[in-house]
DNA sequence: ATTTATGCAAATCGTTTGCAAACCT
DNA sequence: AGGTTTGCAAACGATTTGCATAAAT
């Protein structure tokens, strides 16, 4: 019974992408599905990614939490992949990237890859765009009788910051 | 950009492969430009990929091949990449991939990729779509001051074989 | 003749795994 | 207790590099 968990309207809530309790619950509640423990150290990770701007690598994750072990850190990268809750971004460059996956953070995005930096970022499309596009490629999918899980597109280029 | 190349009509793809003479002119010529031969091992290279139906990995490549050595052939794509008539693909599993740049196969396309098997293959998009979209991640790109060197959309699932 | 390419073997580096101790229920 | 997770260190595997030899111009 959510007796109305929305109270929060004085003060600025912090523009975080998601509250933390509705993402550790279903994180929890995705884990719990497959025997999985939702412990601290995954907790942990999933705080890392959840604040994040974008991608990031493994270096990136144990640079942000010093407690993290880098061993655990990829078992337990693979097991919320396992779960669904994280996703696994390769971008060309040999470090890879971990975001939240889009069911937990609400919005479908693609990413900006940098050649020169490896920073990755991310951009969305209009939602029309992306209904043109989505069926487009079901339509390929059906006809080469390939089982989508999803679709990836990125922009490759140079970044900002590396002119 | 110029619009009107549009000389074909016929819906059907054509995408033959470009006749082997021409291919290697152009190599032959890229590769001067920069002042790098084109040895033997660098024409077996684009032999191999000329004729494949997707990109290849250096396992795939080298069974093709048997004179190939590994590490000449990771250098030399290295070098075909470079001036600018290869093109790596990373797909996901730790197996970059190899293809002729889209300047000498003279087609856009994309990929679908088995999560299952890691094959690769090509699909292309309607003209317009295409269009339209190029014309959107432009925008995108514009916006965020990125300068675009590509796009890359790839539809990520099961492939028929898989199931 | 001089420069560049080759290919074997060794090195690199991101990622994975073995195993004993710590942890959770 | 019984099973899981942890983290160090060792193992792994794709890719890169050192170096002496062969090839190309």
């Amino acid at each position: 019974m959510p007796a109305g968990d929305d109270q929060r309207r004085r003060g600025a809530p912090p523009a975080e992408p998601r509250a933390a309790n509705e993402v550790h619950t279903t994180v929890a509640k995705r884990l719990g599905r497959l025997d999985q423990r939702y412990t601290r150290n995954r907790r942990a990770l999933v705080d890392v990614l959840r604040v994040a701007a974008g991608p990031l690598t493994i270096a990136d994750i144990l640079g942000r939490d010093e407690d993290l072990a880098l061993s655990s850190a990829y078992r337990n990268l693979a097991v919320l992949a396992e779960v669904g809750v994280v996703h696994r971004v390769s971008t060309g460059d040999d470090h890879t990237r971990y975001e939240l996956a889009e069911m937990l953070t609400g919005h479908h995005h693609h990413h900006l890859v940098c050649d020169s930096c490896g920073s990755v970022s991310d951009f969305t499309l209009t939602e029309d765009l992306e209904e043109v596009l989505q069926k487009a490629l079901d339509g390929v999918a059906a006809s080469a009788a390939f089982r989508t899980d999803h679709h990836r597109l990125d922009l490759v280029g140079t970044c900002d910051a590396c002119r």
